[in-house]
RNA sequence: GCGUUGUUGGUGAAGUGGUUAACACAUCGGAUUGUGGUUCCGACACGCGUGGGUUCGAUCCCCACACAGCGCCCCA
C-alpha cells in the first residue's frame, strides 16, 4: 500500500481542528501588535538559505530539501521562514515603508530530520519578524508575545532564557578567541564538540558531555568581547522584561542554530509533563546583518518562531483544548422518501438564515435519525412527513427538554432564533 | 547520520508452527414501517507492515526493507 514519505502526516479530526483554531487565535494576537501577515514561496532559491540562514548550519549542511526543477534551476524546500521574509522585503522594497515592520506567518518549513514525537520532516511554524527597529524594547516586545501566547493557551512554567552574541565584531572576535583557546585541547573534548570546532565553535559551550570538564570553566566569556553598545543594549532590553513582569534567566550557553543572530537571543520553554529535553517550545533573536547579507540595504530585525506539531502535542499533554464547540443547531430528516426534496429546500433556507444544519441523506428509519441527532448533538430536530407538507408546519423537538412544537414554515426562522438565543451567530 | 524498541481490523487489543485469528468499543442493519439514547439479534481482518527464506505447513522462526517510537546529534 501507498504510505506517506517518512516524517510527514495527515491532519484531520480533532487535530485539523487545534490548527484551525490556533490559527484563529493568532490572528487576533497579531491584531494587537499591528503585525501584517505575510506568505511566502514554500521554495526559494537555494542560494538564498545558503546565504541567509549559514553554510555552516546544520540546517543548511545537512537538512534541507534541495532539488532542480525542468529548468535547471537549483531550489530548495523553505527549512524555516525568515530568510524568505527578508528576501520579499528587499525584492518588494518594503523597507522603505513603516518603520517598524511587524510581519507575521504561519506554514509548513522542511528539514530532512530523523522523525520524533512533535518533530517531522514537513512541519509548521508560526513566525514574526520585525524591520527597521533597533530599540531594545522592541526585542524585549518580540520576546513578551511569545510568553502572552503561551499563557493565553494556559500553559505553565513559561520561563525565557535570553543571552546575547554582540554584535557582528564580537561575535566575531569572540570565536576567534574561542578557535585559539581549544585548540591545544582538542583531544580532550568529545567528537561531537571537535565538529563543533571546525563549524560553530559557540556550540562547544553548550555542550552536555563536556560540561564538567575545567576547560570550560576557563574558556573565554562572550561578556568579555562585547562592546559598549552591545552591553548596553542587552541590559536594556532586561529592564524592559523587569518592567513587563517577564521572569527570564539569563544563559550564555545559548547560541542558536542559525548562523544570522546577533545580539539578543533567546528560547521560551514550558514545564510539560514528559517532555523533559523538549520542552523548549519557541526560540528567536535579533539578527541586525541579515537583510544587508542577502543584499538588502543595512536594516536591523528581530524575531522568533514557534513549532506548531510540539506545541499541540504540549497541550495534549497539559489537557489543554483550545477548540471551539461548533454544536449542530438544527437536524433535520424526513419521514418518507416524499418528503426528501422539501427537506433539502428547507435545510438549504436555513442554512442561508445563518443555522448549522444537518440532516438525513439516506432516508434512514426514525430511531436511526434519533440516534444520529443525538450522536451529533443536534439542538432541534425538525421531521417532516406528509401531514406536516400538508399543512405548511414543521414538527420541531427541542432534543435537550424534548418538547415537541408545531412550528408554522414562515415561523421557523424566528422560532429557532428565540430559542437557540445568545449561542446562535449569523 | 548513529544506537535501540516496536509494527495484528475503524479503535483498544488477545493469540498459536497446523482446520472458522479471541474479546471489547465503534460502525451498519434488524426486533421497533411517525419518535430515540436501554436490551436482544445479526454483519464486520480474503488477513496479522512489505518482500524474501526455513518448513509438509508461518501471523507466530530467520534475513532484508519500509514505517513508527525512544535516546543521541540538531532544532521548533
Amino acid at each position: 500500500m501507498l504510505q506517506k514519505p517518512k516524517g510527514t502526516y495527515d491532519r484531520f479530526g480533532k487535530d485539523a481542528d487545534t490548527m484551525l483554531y490556533f490559527r484563529k487565535l493568532v490572528e487576533a494576537l497579531m491584531d494587537k501588535y499591528n503585525a501584517k501577515y505575510f506568505e511566502t514561496p514554500l521554495f526559494e532559491s537555494s542560494e538564498l538559505f545558503h546565504r541567509g540562514v549559514g553554510e555552516t548550519t546544520d540546517i543548511v549542511s545537512k537538512e534541507t530539501y534541495d532539488f532542480k526543477d525542468r529548468g535547471d534551476r537549483n531550489l530548495t524546500l523553505r527549512p524555516e521562514g525568515t530568510a524568505g521574509i527578508v528576501r520579499s522585503l528587499i525584492e518588494n522594497k518594503l523597507y522603505v515603508e513603516a518603520k517598524p515592520l511587524k510581519a507575521w506567518y504561519l506554514g509548513p518549513m522542511f528539514r530532512y530530520e530523523r522523525p520524533q514525537a512533535g518533530r517531522f520532516r514537513e512541519f509548521y511554524q508560526f513566525g514574526y519578524e520585525v524591520f527597521g527597529c533597533d530599540s531594545p524594547m522592541m526585542d524585549a516586545e518580540v520576546i513578551s508575545i511569545v510568553i502572552n501566547l503561551f499563557k493565553l493557551l494556559g500553559l505553565k512554567g513559561v520561563k525565557v532564557n535570553i543571552n546575547t552574541l554582540g554584535d557582528k565584531r564580537s561575535r566575531e572576535d569572540y570565536r576567534t578567541a574561542l578557535l585559539d583557546y581549544f585548540k591545544p585541547h582538542l583531544n580532550e573534548l568529545c567528537d561531537d564538540c571537535k565538529k563543533r570546532y571546525e563549524k560553530n565553535p559557540l556550540r562547544i559551550l553548550d555542550c552536555k558531555v563536556d560540561s564538567n570538564n575545567p576547560i570550560m570553566k576557563n574558556a573565554p566569556k562572550m561578556v568579555d568581547y562585547l562592546n559598549d553598545y552591545s552591553k548596553l543594549h542587552f541590559q536594556k532590553v532586561m529592564e524592559y522584561l523587569d518592567a513587563m513582569k517577564i521572569e527570564y534567566t539569563v544563559n550564555h550557553n545559548i547560541v542558536r542554530g542559525l548562523d544570522y543572530y546577533t545580539h539578543t537571543v533567546f528560547e521560551v520553554e514550558a514545564d510539560i509533563k514528559g517532555f523533559g529535553s523538549q520542552n523548549v517550545l519557541a526560540g528567536g533573536g535579533r539578527y541586525n546583518n541579515l537583510v544587508e547579507n542577502i543584499g538588502g540595504p543595512s536594516t536591523p530585525g528581530v524575531g522568533f518562531a514557534i513549532g506548531l506539531e510540539r506545541l499541540f502535542l504540549a497541550l495534549q499533554a497539559e489537557n489543554i483544548d483550545i477548540c471551539e464547540n461548533k454544536p449542530v443547531e438544527v437536524y433535520a430528516f424526513a419521514a418518507s422518501e416524499n418528503e426528501q426534496v422539501y427537506i433539502a429546500s428547507l435545510v438549504n433556507s436555513l442554512r442561508l438564515n445563518g443555522f448549522n444544519v444537518d440532516m438525513d441523506y439516506n432516508n434512514r428509519n426514525f430511531k436511526s435519525n434519533f440516534k444520529r441527532a443525538d450522536k451529533l448533538d443536534a439542538k432541534f430536530i425538525i421531521i417532516v412527513g406528509s401531514s406536516e407538507v400538508e399543512s405548511n408546519t414543521l414538527t420541531v423537538k427541542d432534543n435537550q427538554t424534548k418538547e415537541e412544537y408545531k412550528i408554522k414554515i414562515d415561523d421557523i426562522v424566528e422560532f429557532l432564533d428565540e430559542k437557540l438565543g445568545d449561542n446562535h451567530e449569523n
